[in-house]
DNA sequence: TGAATCACG
DNA sequence: ACGTACGTGATTCAG
């Protein structure tokens, strides 16, 4: 049997320092959690080291208390509880709750006074007690039974108070605490004390006099100024030792016996870590990890089903070795609805006509995760998946960007579906990674389509509500489809071109190494920071501009400004550019080439930038070099898959700032469009107040990089970076561009304040992305998430015009009886590739109508060019 | 595994 | 006074 043991919580205390200590946070509907989540971090940290048999969480019934016929200032003074904390104490209810845990509170009396008084109790019981709070006054109660445990800052940090560390501490006993209180007061509680005497002087009194009483009997001992005001105050003394007296006596009505724990309902507790966004302790429970049983599911393996089977409306899903979809072996298919669940091995998959049959019917409705994912494995043994309804990745991430991830198991645990396992659970991590047997595997598809299957209706129905079913169902879903055949399509690539250019490349750096080696007068590694910083900052004596958090900082903007320093510095410059190439894009670019093809397929990421953009991976196709000649030749390997065909390309011309003028309605920028003028030239002139012939390049190259820092949401500081002029003269440039574009000013300040109002911002077509960070107190975190909410409108609905482009483009280019295809996006780009004969029809078709899927108050415009490599496209 | 760097929009 | 531009991915080094 194990030992008996008490566990006493002071929760009203514990619960404001929890507030104070830690900055605050919010869940995703923005409800504060600071609270809540520093008294569960420290329940957590207690429950392990203590394993406590019996609990208690004790509250303050209410304001008033018989304390206060003593005194009725008492707790007077006090600043009224911030409502970031008020609303956070009906969830350490909750949680308290959850854990099972006694709660208890009294009428007239503080929760000190419950505590002394189950204190007591066990205390004649000989029964180990521990009291948590975060107010020393409990100190009073240390005893050879029981040890005081007060919260220090962090919360998991622990100070414990046994009769020998009050002793050490403050020389005194924990029963004179209250007398020490008596004679110096206590501001927190209003209460008075002797006025003039503060800590010292009362334990020094308490060491020769150990009680206020003893000391007042003694007050001839004392003299001078301190006599005087220990006369003048004895009765306040008297009181005030009172009032901070904790009542062993208090009339409760629950006894030790009433208080035993059995540990925590993990159910209960699990769903409201959930709702409050616990993320991090949800991850690190037992309860969400290996040792976490889940509910069994009932389901067969079979080798082929019939056509009563392959209902419509069911979940269907294809496990798939790794992340790598385009390659990786297709391991077997789960089908699962309410009723019947299904595991057929991926070889039984492809020799099945009926279910072939059934996943290429549009007819019968599918639900899934990660429709491109299967689409495109399927599409490898020439199945075209068809009907797909519902995409669970897709929604979510709709729903909130921030859930964007791989795993089905951490996307329906956002949902509170929890019977199911993490994919590293499964497969193991790392080098340990590997297929579990068949009984495993079969039975995590299954669920894993069950979770799908079963989150369904909640998640649409949390789309209709936030208004954003249009942006599911008629860009992201038939998006997932067009990326899915982008994918499969793939851009062919002339190993040979990006072989002959990386040997030049080997040479050219092979010369340049030997040039910095002898002007270093050593050998050493230039990739490496650390070494170079050596070099240069250390060995040469180069003026050290920027340090990084690890050391010197030699990044390109600071080898810059040190090139009239030192002759090496353009060498290293030279040298990293040209390495750069080498490795990421000759090396990386050769190491994607898929021998069968000759060509690249990249994988499009659709639900992870937090803005609505896509990425690229594997490789990323979205950071082809094209700014400097060197790296731009790159870019003559892309070839059109098929002799006579060309690379058509067609980028938006300054959609950011389009989409800015539209939002913000400003009339100036408005204007700017309607004119067709060169929008930076146009901005120059507005700023600086002269005509166009007067703009110079420098006007012009401050007006672009002020427009860009607008887009990024402006600061002074970053503007200066970017132009290298002074502090001073960039802010002065953004009064100046925010005068002459009104507007702009009054929507900027709308959308941050808009966005602190509902916790989120949105795009054109209804995107949101929550910014619980706009009420921090971390002046970074803050500011941070006040730039990210002028930028995230704008550059999300860019994103969403051009996808919005992609699908009516799709639909152009079948309308038109065109071979033309897309091959790739890049943000604000469609790259294409079609026969030369359907140039000029593309010509006119791209342009069209991408300039005319969304209707905005200024223009849009798209320019274009054709060519026989994604070089000559431009 | 994280930091630093650099490629793109 | 606070310390910064927004969004990505790949490579390299070093602990």
């Amino acid at each position: 049997m194990t030992k008996e043991k008490l566990l006493l919580l002071d929760g009203n205390s514990l619960a404001y320092r929890a507030f104070f200590a830690l900055p605050l946070l919010t869940n995703e509907q923005g409800i504060h959690t600071n609270s809540v989540y520093g008294f569960t971090t420290m329940l957590q940290k207690i429950l392990t080291e203590e394993n406590p048999t019996h609990m208690l969480v004790a509250f303050d019934a209410g304001k008033v208390t018989f304390r206060h016929s003593t005194y009725k200032e008492y707790k007077g003074g006090r600043q009224k509880t911030p409502p970031e904390l008020s609303e956070q104490f009906p969830y350490v209810r909750k949680l308290v709750e959850a854990y099972n845990m006694k709660q208890y509170e009294l009428e007239m009396y503080e929760a000190d006074d419950i505590i002394g008084t189950l204190v007591k109790q066990a205390d004649a019981k000989g029964l180990p007690v521990i009291v948590v709070s975060g107010d020393k006054d409990l100190t009073q109660l240390a005893s050879d039974n029981t040890t005081v445990y007060i919260t220090r800052k962090g919360m998991t940090d622990i100070e414990k108070y046994t009769p020998q560390y009050v002793k050490e501490k403050y020389g005194l006993t924990p029963q004179q605490i209250v007398d020490m209180k008596g004679l110096m007061g206590d501001t927190s509680d209003n209460i008075p004390g002797v006025p003039g005497v503060g800590e010292k002087t009362a334990i020094k009194l308490l060491t020769n006099y150990p009680t206020v009483d003893e000391v007042y009997e003694n007050i001839d001992a004392q003299k001078g100024k301190l006599k005087e005001k220990l006369v003048a105050n004895e009765e306040q003394a008297k009181m005030s030792k009172v009032l901070a007296t904790i009542n062993c006596e208090a009339p409760i009505t629950i006894s030790i016996d009433d208080l035993q724990w059995d540990g925590p309902n993990m159910d209960a507790l699990f769903a409201l870590w959930n709702e409050l966004d616990f993320k991090s302790l949800i991850e690190k429970s037992d309860y969400a990890s290996e040792e976490k049983e889940t509910a069994e599911l009932n389901y067969t393996i079979v080798t082929d089903l019939d056509a009563t089977q392959l209902k419509d409306g069911m979940a269907i899903h294809l496990e798939i070795e790794n992340v790598h979809y385009h390659t990786a072996p297709q391991l077997g298919l789960a089908i699962v609805d309410a009723e019947n669940a299904y595991y057929i091995n991926y070889e039984d998959v492809v020799q099945s006509e009926s279910i072939r049959a059934y996943l290429q019917d549009a007819s019968k409705k599918k639900y899934v995760f990660d429709v491109k994912k299967q689409q495109v494995a399927f599409a490898r043994d020439g199945i075209q998946l068809a009907g797909v309804d519902f995409d669970l990745l897709l929604a979510a991430y709709i729903d909130d960007p921030a859930f964007a991830s791989e795993d089905i198991a951490s996307v329906v645990k956002v949902y509170g579906f929890s019977d199911i396992q993490t994919e590293e659970v499964i497969y193991g991590k790392g080098a340990k990674r590997e297929i579990p047997e068949v009984a495993i595997l079969s039975q995590h598809v299954c669920r894993e389509a069950f979770a799908v299957f079963t989150v369904r209706e909640q998640v649409m129905k949390k789309l209709q509500d936030n208004e954003q079913y249009e942006l599911y169902y008629t860009i992201e879903l038939p998006l997932a489809k067009i990326l899915a055949d982008m994918e499969t399509a793939g851009i062919k690539v002339d190993a040979d071109t990006l072989n002959t250019m990386g040997v030049e490349l080997k040479g050219k750096l092979v010369q340049i190494e030997a040039t910095i080696y002898a002007l270093a007068g050593e050998k050493f590694n230039i990739n490496s920071p650390k070494q170079l910083g050596v070099i240069l900052f250390d060995v040469l004596g180069l003026p050290v501009i920027k340090k990084t958090k690890t050391g010197y900082s030699t990044a390109a903007d600071v080898l810059d400004k040190l090139k009239p320093e030192h002759e090496i510095i353009e060498h290293i410059l030279q040298y990293r550019q040209l390495g750069k190439l080498q490795s990421t894009y000759i090396e990386g670019l050769t190491k994607e080439i898929h021998e069968d093809d000759q060509k690249i397929h990249t994988r499009y990421q659709q639900a992870l930038t937090a803005t609505g953009r896509l990425s690229s991976t594997d490789p990323n196709l979205q950071n082809i070099p094209i700014r400097l000649e060197e790296g731009r030749k790159i870019r003559q390997a892309f070839i059109p898959s098929q002799k006579g065909w060309k690379l058509f390309a067609a980028d938006y011309s300054q959609i950011e700032l389009r989409v800015l003028a539209h939002m913000s309605r400003d009339e100036n920028m408005i204007q700017a469009f309607l004119n067709g003028m060169d929008i930076h030239t146009s901005t120059a002139m507005k700023v600086f107040h002269v005509t166009e012939d007067e703009v110079d390049s420098t006007m012009r190259r401050a007006a672009k990089a002020v427009n860009f820092g607008i887009v990024y949401g402006i600061s002074d500081y970053g503007l200066s970076q970017n132009l290298d002029i002074s502090r001073k003269e960039a802010a002065d440039f953004i009064e100046r561009y925010l005068e002459s574009f009104p507007g702009v000013k009054v929507y900027m300040d709308d959308i941050v304040e808009e966005a602190k109002k509902q916790g989120y911002v949105t795009t054109l077509l209804n995107r949101r992305r929550y910014l619980p960070d706009l009420k921090s107190r971390n002046f970074n975190l803050r500011s941070f998430a006040e730039r990210t909410a002028m930028n995230t409108p704008i550059q999300g609905s860019a994103a969403d015009i051009i996808k919005k482009a992609m699908i009516d483009m799709t639909q152009a280019l079948k309308d038109n009886n065109l071979q033309a295809r897309i091959l790739l996006q890049v943000h604000d780009e469609l790259i294409f590739e079609c026969p030369e004969e359907e140039i000029t029809l593309l010509e006119k078709i791209v342009p069209e109508v991408m300039a005319n899927t969304v209707k905005l108050d200024v223009p849009l415009r798209a320019d274009y060019s054709a060519g026989d490599t994604w070089y000559d496209a431009k």
